[in-house]
DNA sequence: CGGGATCGATACCCGTGGGGTATCGATGCG
DNA sequence: CGCATCGATACCCCACGGGTATCGATCCCG
């Protein structure tokens, strides 16, 4: 499974046995015999491309479940096994500050409070880490943080207000709407790195996190749209300006399903009686 | 993982290594190997019994989903492999009836669809269904039915009614209280079958399915308390009294979470639109 | 149009890991 | 105290997964 997922997302095989660490030919081998064994033909292959089949496809979102499942159950048992009763929670760097401070402080007031580790992580990183067994409780945005699959509590909703540099025409308008901040000349919206780490095509400039984020934006090179939350301990260099028809930001706190851990159900509780 | 669980759930050695079709040492190898894996001890074995360790039970929790979620990848990419693009709903036999029916009915209509297989299933068995791969989608009732770890909508919320031979004294009454059902002198809830096929001890005659069950409460030998809508087709020799205070029953149309399958969507928007 | 480069498949060899049988050691019971 | 039960250990063997060498097909470029 991890090989038919390695060649799935590389569609090469030498590259894909090189990052598994085995020879090519192994790895060709393991992959036919999982298509016998399956009685599915998975991957399209001439000697100059491999492309998926539908039932590839499949097997690639179904067995990349199934592989974070059983990462999961091995470090969760490690963990189950050196009694250190923590509880991990993941959220993205710089995001829901305020809320993330309140939650930990009554949380610690609790009854039976256990030692809580946060995970900074970024973005999107969130569900994988809770599907891997890496987090055993999270902070999310919707709508941009996917949580299917996963147990959810919503938290807070706030509006987004655009960052811009403090000098800035817009900067001194009450409000703006999503179309004026499409195409501000000069302004792109920044493009950020997915989860393999490399950064979408297309116009704008790269930031890692939100440091580099505040630098783009005060040297004028960029603008972004964020959750009101975001933009409340402000650099001198930067406005805020609320945008009337951004979608709206839920802050929710999520966990894997199955857990059966008191600590993620207290923590649960007392963010959802902030 | 397999052997494992086979072990965690029999308690014994010999009987898992039977069930899973090999010798005994062997099974007792391959679990010191996987507690060396993992640096865990996950059974404390005697001579005489086998106990899970609080490391044993997480991994038994995980090692299901892992189990499960595999099992679904092997089921879902053979399906697609064959470009039968059905759909498979799973539902409780003798429950929903009328829901389904109209659901089945309105989905037909719609364009785009595809051929539904329902499939008739035990009390709470609609979950394993769906995270092993063998539904698509299912039909739940909450508060009956777990849900963790699927995406649901809610399709309908109804009281509850007692179920009773005709000539019952009770038959007659405008509507009855849980205490007044507790213990009918003559009349004990019958019992179900688990998961694993064997009745839970206790009072109450054994009843498989809802044949058997109207028969034992028409021959005056048990009575049930179930949703409204089970209770609309009646034998002459049954009689329905609703319960004031029994909690609602919420039917939900439940999915696996990472369903990207347009069938399975259709049918949920259909199904939220009745 | 042909030679080289690229890339997946095949042929062949080897070592280890997982399976089997026989047996031991510990524990509970009559 | 002897026997039955049950998990662990000892020992053997083969099949499966991994490695190297090489093939065959396809594309690129001169």
């Amino acid at each position: 499974m991890r090989y038919f997922v390695a060649v799935a997302e590389e569609l090469h095989f030498g590259r894909a046995a090189q990052r598994l660490g085995i020879a090519q030919p192994p790895l060709s081998r393991a992959i036919s015999r999982l298509e016998r064994r399956l009685g599915a033909v998975l991957l399209e292959r001439t000697s100059r491309a491999v492309t998926l089949t539908e039932a590839g496809a499949v097997l690639l979102r179904e067995g990349r479940a199934a592989l974070y499942a059983v990462e999961a159950a091995e470090r969760r048992t490690r963990r189950a096994a050196t009694g250190h009763h923590g509880v991990v929670l993941a959220t993205k760097a710089g995001a829901s500050g305020e809320l993330l401070a309140k939650l930990l402080d009554a949380y610690a007031a609790e009854p039976g409070a256990v030692g809580v580790d946060v995970l900074l992580c970024g973005i999107g990183e969130q569900e994988r880490l809770l599907r891997d067994g890496r987090a055993d409780v999270a902070l999310l945005h919707l709508p941009f943080d996917a949580t299917a699959g996963l147990d959810t509590e919503e938290l807070h909703t706030e509006g987004q207000v655009l960052l811009l540099p403090a000098g800035h025409p817009l900067a001194g308008r009450p409000h703006v709407r999503m179309a004026e901040v499409a195409d501000l000349p000069g302004l792109p919206l920044p493009r950020w790195p997915g989860p393999d780490g490399t950064y979408p095509d297309g116009p704008g400039p790269q930031a890692r996190d939100t440091a580099q984020l505040y630098q783009l934006i005060a040297l004028g090179r960029a603008c972004v749209i964020m959750p009101e939350s975001g933009g409340v301990h402000l650099r001198g260099d930067l406005a805020t300006v609320p945008v009337l028809d951004a979608p709206p930001v839920t802050t929710v706190i999520a966990w894997p399903p199955h857990s059966r851990s008191k600590a993620v159900a207290d923590l649960v509780r007392t963010a959802t009686g902030l």
